[in-house]
DNA sequence: ATCAGATTCAACCGAATGGTTGACTGTTGC
DNA sequence: GCAACAGTCAACCATTCGGTTGAATCTGAT
């Protein structure tokens, strides 16, 4: 795998930026159970519908939703293959940590023996 | 398991955040073969040694990294550990976007069925 | 046709981001 | 002691962010 130093990728960038605000994070939880409007979605916050969807955009943007309209209402879903990606991203380093906790275990278990 | 509306996580928010840009999960992917020191890590990147100093103190924030005073040189290393709690966050989507994969398919081959 | 509801758009605001430069603070080696 | 190197700090700048408000758009029902 060729992993040069100019291995940018809009694509992770949007999805852990969409990831990292909390309300981003509890909308994407509100739909994951079934698919709700945007007023449906904005209810329990208390910042403004248009605040919500601009959330939304940003969440649309990352391909972590994805939007139908239906009638007046807009239903909103969840589309999680992005995550599988950052996931994928993630999965490297947690390898990496595991290998090193257990190389850690190694050494400390042989400095006991001695 | 409780998920309430304020399930505020500035962990989460600084981890993801944090990986939200090419030049962190470069620097991290650089320093995850072997700790380096600052001015290493900063050689293939086109702006200054200030610039990477401030990327690595939003990684070391977030957890991502430790350093470690040696001399006059500042090694740096990688700590997976916060990406493995940002990892379970998205393994539960994953996972419900897997579940609603099946059941597509159950649902496409009823259909074929009847 | 019009009124109400759902949602977005546009303009604005303060705070944070990602970068720069230059001065500052160790630390090492002569 | 001092020059050179490693790194951070502080001030600045343009851009983006997360929020607001009010007007605008689309749709369904009367």
């Amino acid at each position: 795998m060729v992993t040069s130093v100019l291995a940018s990728s809009p694509r992770l960038d949007a999805v852990f930026h969409a990831l990292s605000d909390s309300t981003r994070r509890s909308i994407l939880r509100d739909v994951s159970g079934r698919e709700k409007t945007v007023t449906e979605i904005a209810l329990p916050y208390k910042m403004s519908l248009a605040a919500v969807s601009k959330h939304l955009k940003v969440l649309e943007r990352a391909g972590l939703i994805q939007r139908e309209k239906r009638g007046s209402f807009q239903f909103v879903q969840v589309d999680a293959k992005p995550m599988q990606e950052a996931g994928q991203w993630l999965a490297y380093y947690e390898q990496f940590w595991d290998d090193r906790l257990e190389l850690l275990q190694k050494q400390l278990s042989k400095m006991s023996n001695e």
